[in-house]
DNA sequence: TAAACATATGAACAATCATTCATATGAACA
DNA sequence: TGTTCATATGAATGATTGTTCATATGTTTA
């Protein structure tokens, strides 16, 4: 990625038509800073693994161990705890020890509102 | 990905613990069949690039032709018609040809929501 | 019709990423 | 303390993906 909005430079505008001021100052209003724009896209892509929406439809549900997890999912502990990191790290989960399990939990119900405005999308 | 839920089929719990039926019962209540979680992860990857946020939040305000795009994101317009294929496949914009140019639009305020859920959970 | 402009697209390349494998850490128990 | 179970993690690998470059398609105008 090289650079941001271009509206205070000068550019070169189509040679048929304009870009207006007006415009431009209301998409600069309401277009996020760069860092933020960077947050955004983050989440998102966490959200964009198949393996990581079934971990978090799961855990929509109660806590469960790790252990739990890979059977559920019919995948691999490394592979899921690889994916628990990923989560954790984006405060998505909580984590907690018992013993020698440990429990993941979901973290706040914005998950859930995320989860579910994309799947009212794709209902159509 | 190799295989999906897995509740129905023999296999070795923790040695530790177990699941319990109901409890399994219950998470596949929820959990939505592999093709939506699917259509569900394609989504959200498509909002998982700074690219195609910045393009969506400029059609928050206006349609605006490729041209345009290309220029306020300060992108080369390769890229940006690269992207915009990617957000008219997934539904997410439309298009209309206005002689030389091409304009795009928001296809719907879905995207809007699902945006503005990611925003809120960024705020902490 | 030729030239110029706007957009689309295929191939190539670099970067990112999910999974696997091997192994390390941590906890319980004999 | 040694063994076993549960989880974490680093390195390697194959697959996916965003951008660039070159070029094609489509539209207007001289």
């Amino acid at each position: 990625m090289s650079g941001g909005l271009n509206t205070q430079t000068e550019m070169e505008y189509c040679d048929t038509h304009e870009i207006h001021r007006e415009r431009l100052q209301k998409v600069n209003e309401g277009m996020p800073d760069e860092e933020e724009i960077s947050d955004l896209s983050d989440l998102f892509k966490i959200f964009g693994d198949s393996t990581r929406l079934k971990i978090l439809f799961v855990l929509f549900e109660e806590e469960v161990c790790v252990c739990d997890l890979a059977e559920l999912l019919n995948m691999t502990q490394s592979a899921i705890s690889h994916q628990l990191k990923v989560l954790k790290q984006s405060k998505l989960v909580n984590s907690r020890r018992d013993g020698k399990s440990v429990f993941y939990s979901l973290a706040d119900d914005h998950v859930r509102s995320i989860i579910a405005q994309g799947r009212e999308h794709i209902e159509e």
